[in-house]
RNA sequence: GGAGGGGUGGCAGAGCGGUCAAAUGCAACGGACUGUAACUCCGUCGGGGAAACCCUACAUAGGUUCGAAUCCUAUCCCCUCCA
């Protein structure tokens, strides 16, 4: 997309950032909102698990840029929609979560959105919605006969979104099919109910969010917009949010701090400035300066980067905590006390402990015969001394002090005694 | 309901009676080089064991064979075409 002039802030500042991806009329919207008009916008988020993670933060950065120029956010959790799945480029169907998970995911996950939008404040609070609040009352005839004859398989079956899945002869069920209807549907009770106009989504959404602006149009013939963000790959191509094949959580439970910051920290070179427009609000002159900083000079905008990020995430005195622990591990090679601690219960400790286990127990390796490989390959450390063979084993009084395990250069762990 | 094709390691995808813990690619992990980057290179990559070695595995359950991921039977699942 091209830049075409926009003259509304909040456009503009998207742009600039890399936000956009596609929109169903970026000058109409540009307009409206320039206008002032109704001012409420919205991002859909199922609730598949009790996190959110890195992949999900471009969308959520969107809604706080919206919040701070004046719009009204809002973060509607798929509590209903979770129970059928979406299928958008998806090869294969989810696994069907029960409610109880899903309840107990919503409670998590709301708290997280409130780390980075404002519910309280008085002009343009946010709002949070579920919509489980009016999916689950809609009686199916009355649905179809309604809604459903606003829908054309043919155009459906068009959508790039399930052609993946019909390509791949992978089957799609009925169920997922009806996924977009409920999402179109969505965006017209929050038309309706709450004057949202815009509809945010990644760009895997652009399929239902269309049917959405088309059916508020053919039921109210009112003009809605859709605005997509780019899938956000890193420099070598990969989708962003995995580290080690694990998520990069959003919540602290599920990733320390620290590891959230080191995730960042370890960003590589030409995804920095990237990464500085997109995560933080670090004026736009900035990140370029910070971006284009040469060798290892570069290094500096990557902590800051971190710092930033964390910042938002997990609040200010974590992150500071994070990056000092980070300076203490790689910058001194010191053994800090806020690196992730492992408890071990006292009682396995009667007597000394095989290293393979301490590595097990760690988390920093699956199973034996990876502690193995690992100690093979001269990765495995304890408190920075290399381990030579498999058969190192530790007096319980070597654990009177937290014990530093390090599987390579860069995973660390404390293991503590539980008394 | 009928006919045909198929289900292999995290994924993709070979193998189609022994030499198969299963080619190859991707992902992942360790090392070297560096800047906690990228690139490149080297090594590893089912589980248990200090090791010799043992144990599970090619949808599931049986069977045929000295021997099966490979053949047979039944079951389940997926796909395509027909009704």
């Amino acid at each position: 997309m091209q830049n075409q002039n926009l003259k509304s802030q909040f456009l503009s500042t998207l742009f600039d950032r890399g936000f956009i991806h596609d929109c169903t009329d970026l000058n109409g919207l540009d307009l409206v909102l320039v206008n002032n008009e109704s001012k409420t916008a919205y991002v859909g988020y199922d609730a598949t698990a009790e996190s959110l993670h890195v992949g999900h933060l471009v969308n959520i950065m969107m809604l706080r840029w919206f919040q701070k120029y004046g719009g009204i956010p809002i973060t509607l959790i798929g509590g209903g929609t979770t129970r059928v799945g979406d299928p958008s480029f998806r090869s294969e169907e989810r696994p069907l979560l029960d409610i109880s998970e899903i309840k107990k995911n919503i409670s998590s996950l709301k708290a997280i959105f409130k780390n980075y939008i404002d519910y309280d404040i008085n002009k343009n609070k946010a709002l949070m919605l579920d919509n489980s609040n009016w999916l689950p009352k809609l009686n199916y005839l009355d649905f179809l006969r309604e809604y459903g004859k606003h829908f054309s398989i043919n155009r459906m079956l068009s959508f790039e979104s399930v052609k993946t899945r019909l390509d791949r002869e992978q089957s799609l069920s009925f169920l997922e099919f009806n996924y977009m209807l409920l999402q179109a549907y969505d965006f017209y009770i929050l038309n309706k109910e709450y004057n949202c106009l815009i509809q945010f989504g990644g760009s895997d959404q652009w399929g239902n969010i269309v049917s959405g602006i088309e059916l508020i149009r053919k039921l109210t013939s009112e003009k809605s917009f859709g605005l997509t963000t780019p899938l956000i790959t890193t420099s070598d191509g990969k989708k962003m949010g995995k580290s080690q094949g694990q998520a990069i959580w959003l919540k602290s439970e599920l990733l320390s701090p620290y590891e959230f910051w080191q995730f960042w920290r370890n960003t590589s070179d030409e995804d920095v400035e990237k990464f500085l427009l997109l995560y933080t609000e670090i004026p736009l002159s900035d990140c370029k300066k910070y971006g284009n900083l040469k060798g290892a000079l570069i290094n500096d905008a990557k902590i800051l980067l971190a710092n930033k990020i964390t910042e938002l995430c997990h609040g200010k005195d974590s992150s500071y905590l994070a990056s000092k622990t980070a300076e203490n591990v790689f910058k001194h090679g010191e053994i800090d006390i806020n690196l992730p601690t492992i408890f071990i219960n006292e009682k396995d400790l009667k007597k000394d402990i095989g290293i393979i286990q301490l590595f097990i127990i760690s988390g920093l390796v699956k199973s034996g015969k990876e502690a193995k490989r690992l100690i093979s390959e001269n990765g495995a450390r304890i408190n920075d001394e290399l381990i030579k063979t498999p058969d190192y084993r530790l007096q319980s009084k070597d654990l009177e002090h937290p014990v530093k395990l390090s599987a390579g250069k860069k995973r660390h762990v404390l293991l503590k005694i539980n008394v």
